[in-house]
RNA sequence: GCGGGCGUGGCGAAACUGGUAGACGCAAGGGACUUAAAAUCCCUCGGCCUCGGCCAUGCGGGUUCGAUCCCCGCCGCCCGCACCA
């Protein structure tokens, strides 16, 4: 008997070898068939991964190895997304270094991916710390700095006080760095900046293209973009007021309609005009000082009170002449957004609304919403920006809003200020440059000399790359780059004269900005070719978690175009599709003295959980993200021990949709268990029982029925595959077993087996076997070998189905009376409407829910229902 | 505050995007095999009753022959953004 247990330990280990041993998962860039890209997203090498990290890697590894089997040449590649901050501080606690530290750890998850059984290419395996990744990223600087994509600037900056440096304004979460958690202050620096508002426009129309994109990635890019058309707008200053020099003032407005109901200008505390107005007013002065202390975090926003001053300046209202209006500063307008200066409509704004109430400014109402009463309307304390129609406005009185903007901006562009149109049509954006210098050493060294005469020189190409030293030390804060002494002094590339290396490296998440396309080039050929890229990108299925909706995957769609329009590649968008999934969440368990329990040290029984060993009462806490200082983790290492990894596989595709979040219980992987040594069983009787089958010249009725569920188990399950609905390919699986199981067993106690029951069994448990492949392709193998398959189950074509057999030829319609199911009836598949519905009143228990009354109308869905109306 | 999503048995979930609500699994209960256990197999499993029905997809309306699905109004969770003019 084949029945023995499937011993997991014993094959999975030889069936990863002989994988190995066969290169089937490299890819060759000259590959005639038609290409496959499936990613993951690379991870940091932070330590060890626990079985949470797993389900990404799994989910694009079904992925991969569906499309091969369908006859795609897969590109399935693995890397390490290896510089970053938490290097530098272990290296600071065990006085190593990080790169040390680094390389340990990408051995030690290498191994542990390894483990799981996934079908990747580790001839292509990437280190984004490797000087030969970051050679490259260098040459792609210095030709986005030639183009100007890539420059210096003098800015305030998120500087995050316990990592000690620079943050993006995307890696600031709610006023704390995204990494250390640590509020950020601001400073003023000289940093370098990619210049992706360039791409603004282009980034946020191209999202409309991307259909394989989860809509809320969409949605999420297109806020942070923050596209506002509006009207750029100046303001002639009273000569008498103003400051030497100073004669206008350019403010942004999007709700330039309600410029009658203006009461006020507002312009920032580092706004020009403010700085030269506080160095003859030392109240004013005062306040800008108090502004900038100001703090950035979300509670101090939020607390912060809205605060002006009246700067005494007064500025003319564009459409009434000799309406002159107060200038404020106010410490809630932003310098870097727009012009740095409002006009101020309290009837149709909140924050204007606050502030005119603060300060005694007039309120006055020009939209009224349609159906008030103009004479009773009054905003109160609740402005309005509803709907309606302009009033209490002159020539805009009676338009509608989109109406009266026109109108303004038609007027204004054609309103002369000294001798030029007084207002134009301005499309802002929220999205700001990408600051990417960091003040750390392990990262990507910027090819920027500063030289004294010439200022910033970039690196020639032929001096690159710039390395980073190794001997660095760590005992001091601040950056080991700037203090080390000798690497930053160099002679300037243009003139020779004594100058200094720049010594910020780059944002690590500019490593993960092109890893995918550096993944193209095959081993041995340069790190990014135009031709390989081409070829390969964009990557068809990319896989990862939600968090990385904006920084990431705007950073790399970014940096595509940015390499496109240097001519290194041809494609835009570097993801054709991008599916973001849920994570692996686990209870978790505390002791009496409240300290955290791993899950193997826990024992659940008579409704209570006890430490295992001591019986001490456990606490079980919630189900939560999978994390380290919780102890909810479960290694891989002991799943595969225990269970085998095609079992932990098969978990976790099971039950939940890939989106949400699963959760992982020792209940689960038990049924996962046992479902795959059912499956074991079941092949291994079935092909016992089948033998060795030839085509029989017909099929009787059994085993049409059981070469139906087997054709359409194929058909069904390749459609959720390339839906990514890997939960509901499971339940497709489990049912078909049970189908299965059913012929198996009658054939068990047959006296004998036709040889179309034969043939069928053994179609079907090859069937099966493809379909399950994908998901737990260890066990696949095993029972491709029972089943006397020539090649390996990996290698092998995914089933052709038989389009003859998706189709019933009889069919069960069900019946309703009023919309209310009342009977079924089998009737022939090509019975037409007539007939069912003669068939219909004739079944007893629709003569007797009619009552004698006669139909009023029978509504016939082909395929689908009946519905008889009285 | 703005934007978006989700509410279906004890639990995870399905339901061809208007057509038999609860597929499939987990847990639970009962049974078979066994000296016993494990493993395996079979049965039951949304609620209520008069066993033929009635009520059930967060709540209340609507459209439709027919609504988990579409529309309107509530309630409850979750996520993103956050002084963006």
């Amino acid at each position: 008997m084949a029945t023995e247990r499937y011993n997991p330990r014993e094959a999975e280990p030889r069936w990863q070898r002989e994988w190995a041993e066969r290169g089937i998962f490299e890819a060759k860039n000259g590959d005639p068939r038609p290409k496959y890209y499936v990613l993951e997203m690379f991870p940091y090498p932070s330590g060890r991964i626990h079985i949470g990290h797993g389900r990404n890697y799994v989910m694009g590894d079904v992925v991969a190895r569906f499309k091969r089997m369908k006859g795609f040449n897969v590109l399935h590649p693995m890397g390490w997304d290896a510089f970053g901050l938490p290097a530098e501080n272990a290296a600071i606690e065990r006085n190593s270094h990080p790169k040390i530290w680094t390389y340990e750890n990408i051995e030690t998850m290498k191994a542990q991916l390894k483990l799981l059984g996934l079908s990747l290419d580790w001839s292509r395996e990437i280190a984004t710390c490797d000087p030969s990744y970051y050679a490259e990223q260098q040459r792609i600087f210095v030709d986005l700095h030639e183009r100007g994509l890539a420059y210096r600037k003098e800015s305030e900056v998120n500087w995050d006080p316990v990592d000690n440096t620079v943050l993006a304004n995307e890696q600031v979460i709610e006023g704390r760095g995204w990494r250390s958690g640590a509020l950020v202050e601001r400073r003023k620096l000289s940093q370098w900046f990619f210049r992706i508002t360039e791409f603004a426009d282009e980034l946020l129309s191209a999202l409309d293209e991307l259909e394989r994109w989860p809509d809320k990635v969409r949605l999420m890019q297109r806020n942070w973009i923050g596209r506002s058309e509006g009207l750029s707008l100046r303001f002639a200053l009273d000569p008498a007021t103003a400051p030497a020099g100073t004669s206008e003032l350019e403010v942004y407005t999007t709700r330039r309609d309600t410029l009658y109901g203006a009461s006020f200008l507002a312009i920032a505390a580092n706004h020009p005009l403010a700085e030269a107005l506080g160095a003859a007013n030392p109240a004013l002065a005062e306040f800008l000082t108090e502004c900038r202390r100001g703090g950035t975090s979300a509670e101090a926003i939020e607390t912060q009170e809205k605060k002006g001053f009246d700067t005494g300046l007064r500025a003319e209202h564009p459409l009434v002449p000799g309406w002159m209006l107060p200038v404020y500063v106010a410490n809630f307008i932003l310098m870097d957004y727009g012009t740095g200066a409002i006009f101020g409509c309290p009837a149709h704004d909140q924050r204007d609304l606050d502030f005119a109430r603060k300060y005694g400014l007039p309120v006055k109402a020009v939209v009224l919403p349609d159906g008030e009463d103009p004479a009773t309307f009054d905003v109160g304390d609740i402005a309005f920006d509803g709907i309606g129609h302009l009033f209490h406005s002159d020539f805009l009185d009676g338009l509608s809003i989109p109406a009266a903007k026109e109108a303004v901006t038609r007027r204004l562009e054609a309103q002369d200020l000294a001798g030029k149109p007084q207002g134009r049509r301005q499309v802002n954006f929220r999205l700001r440059d990408w600051g990417i210098s960091r003040q750390r050493y392990w990262g990507c060294p910027i090819p920027i000399i500063h030289c004294p005469s010439c200022g910033p020189v970039a690196v020639p190409k032929a001096d690159l790359p710039v390395l980073l030293p190794d001997d660095v030390t760590f005992d001091k804060p601040g950056n080991p780059l700037d203090r080390h002494p000798t690497w930053k002094h160099v002679a300037c590339p243009r003139c020779g004269t004594a100058a200094v290396r720049e010594t910020d490296t780059m944002d690590t998440f500019v490593d993960s900005s092109w890893y995918f396309a550096r993944f193209t080039a095959a081993p041995g050929e340069p790190p990014l070719t135009r031709e390989a890229a081409d070829h390969w990108l964009p990557v068809d299925q990319y896989i990862g978690g939600i968090e990385h909706a904006i920084l990431h995957l705007l950073y790399a769609r970014f940096f595509t175009r940015a390499l496109r329009s240097a001519g290194r590649i041809s494609v835009a968008e570097p993801f054709a599709g991008l599916f973001t999934q849920g994570m692996i969440v686990h209870e978790t368990y505390k002791d009496t003295a409240g300290k955290w329990l791993f899950p193997e040290e826990v024992e659940q029984r008579d409704g209570g959980a006890f430490r295992i060993g001591t019986d001490e009462p456990v606490t079980v806490g919630p189900p939560e993200k999978m994390s380290k200082s919780k102890r909810n983790v479960v290694p891989p290492e002991i799943v595969a021990d225990t269970y085998g990894v095609d079992c932990a596989r098969w978990f976790m595709l099971s039950d939940t949709p890939p989106e949400r979040d699963s959760e992982w219980t020792a209940a689960g992987i038990e049924g996962a268990w046992r479902f795959t040594q059912r499956l074991w069983r079941l092949v291994g009787e079935a092909a016992e029982l089948a033998g060795k089958p030839d085509h029989p010249l017909s099929f009787g009725p059994e085993s049409t029925a059981l070469r139906r569920a087997a054709h359409r188990l194929i058909a069904q399950v390749e459609e959720d595959f390339d839906r990514l609905r890997f939960n509901v390919a499971v339940a497709r699986v489990h049912a078909f077993a049970n189908v299965f199981g059913e012929a198996v067993a009658a054939a068990r106690s047959a006296a004998s087996i036709a040889p179309d029951m034969a043939f069928a069994l053994d179609e079907a448990a090859g069937f099966l076997v493809a379909a399950v492949g994908p998901m737990v392709p260890h066990l696949a193998e095993e029972c491709w070998t029972v089943l006397g398959r020539s090649g390996i189950a990996a290698e092998a074509a995914w089933p052709h189905v038989d389009p003859a057999l998706l189709v019933d030829d009889e069919i069960t319609l069900p019946i309703q009376i009023n919309g209310k199911k009342r009977a079924e009836i089998t009737v022939s598949a090509s019975a037409d409407q007539a007939a069912i519905e003669k068939a219909v009143l004739e079944l007893d228990s629709v003569v007797r829910a009619l009552e004698g009354r006669a139909p009023k109308k029978i509504v016939v869905v082909p395929k689908r229902i009946v519905n008889v109306v009285v």
